[in-house]
DNA sequence: ATCGAGCTTTATGTATACACTGAGGACATC
DNA sequence: GATGTCCTCAGTGTATACATAAAGCTCGAT
């Protein structure tokens, strides 16, 4: 693994993760010394960051963690429903049905994967991500999937501030659920509108039990 | 002005007049030599062209200009019917209408600015830019306009292989004259079906003139 | 003649030294 | 005491030397 890709991982992690908080200033020297790499890779990093949007640079001052206000939330939900919307009416248009049958099927299952052995929901919001991949192939339009991915790093930022309690996972997956069924319904109109209806839910859902950092 | 931006500004321009065609490889020492700067700042624009999505990295040997197919074509504009449709609704909910009306007015006058006298259409697309800022503006989303903006880097691309003829500039003018006037009126729906209009004529004349190469 | 192994070459990946710019503080002067 | 100027310093911007790995070519063996 290239060093700088390490950099890169290790930042990222920290930033979505709020371990670096919004305002911190990330030296060059100082970010090389505790990753234990040198400037260059650190430098093409912070780059990287940059151009998604994770970190701002400060007029040639160093690169400082972008913050995430609510205005903020509001605008990644506008362009969220917006091309996610878009997606999953082509999604049904073009894709495989059996893929979301299938995951309609699991998602179904998913408060299964809700108990308490695994407080990380690693599988739950593995089984969600499936769901994106699989649309994100379905569309066959690589732009709007590149759109789409390049939202999703600050959606996870976002989701880390809100409290992902069990009960609002349990409607997510239902959610979830719909929209893949009208999917492999290959119904436009109405994958559209699961999509406009989970969004419109998880986001209220963010707002009303975010906790200021 | 930094080194590096010199060497982002350069290539950029010559991948975006076709000057270095797709699937040009893009070394860091020749082009290094060329720009008369140092393999640092190159490497610095490369990985910014390749965020962009103008360059891409061939697994470790070098970056290689993108080439844009006939489904590209589709896909960006499929993707740019979705976010500028939305912009314009947007626009026309939040928008301050002196500036559409203002803008309106200009764009009628438009066939006025496409006589002989300026072969690049330079005030032209000058104004048809002040357009899409306005709605940049008026969108209130900063999210949405990056997105945006980033899409028109590729955009520029694909207008440089089709044959911008008055005959196709006037018309094109009063679409976007149209879209104008509807943000002006303040009407969200006339505002996404106006701009859906003319990013179809738009597309049907690329596709309609467009030279391979 | 063809295929494969190993070397050579050439490019990128990394480290580091140097240059330059901008900010902050201290000192001197009014 | 306040203000202006100069100096210092910290940090980024650039250049370059070195490490490393992959692609292509050559030579040999089958």
């Amino acid at each position: 693994m290239r060093a700088s890709d390490k950099a890169y991982a290790a930042l990222r992690e920290d930033i979505i993760e709020w371990r670096l908080l919004p305002g911190t200033v990330l030296a060059e020297v100082e970010q090389s010394e505790r990753l234990g790499v040198s400037r260059t890779p650190v430098r093409e990093a912070l780059s990287r960051l940059t151009a998604e949007g994770l970190t701002t640079s400060a007029g040639g001052r160093g690169v400082v963690v972008t913050d995430i206000s609510l205005e903020d939330i509001d605008e990644l939900f506008e362009l969220r429903e917006t091309l996610e919307g878009k997606a999953a009416a082509l999604a049904a248009e073009r894709g495989e049905r059996p893929v979301f049958e299938q995951l309609h099927a699991e998602l179904l299952r998913a408060p299964e994967m809700l108990n308490d052995s695994d407080p990380a929901r690693h599988d739950y919001y593995a089984l969600v991500g499936r769901l994106d991949e699989a649309i994100d192939e379905a569309i066959s339009n690589s732009y709007l999937a590149q759109a789409m991915r390049s939202l999703r790093v600050h959606l996870v930022r976002v989701r880390r501030l809100a409290a992902d309690d069990a009960e609002r996972l349990h409607a997510a997956a239902s959610e979830h659920a719909a929209i893949a069924e009208a999917i492999a319904a290959g119904n436009p109109r109405l994958a559209e509108a699961a999509t406009t209806l989970h969004l419109h839910r998880s986001l209220s859902h963010v707002k009303a039990t975010h906790t200021p950092h």
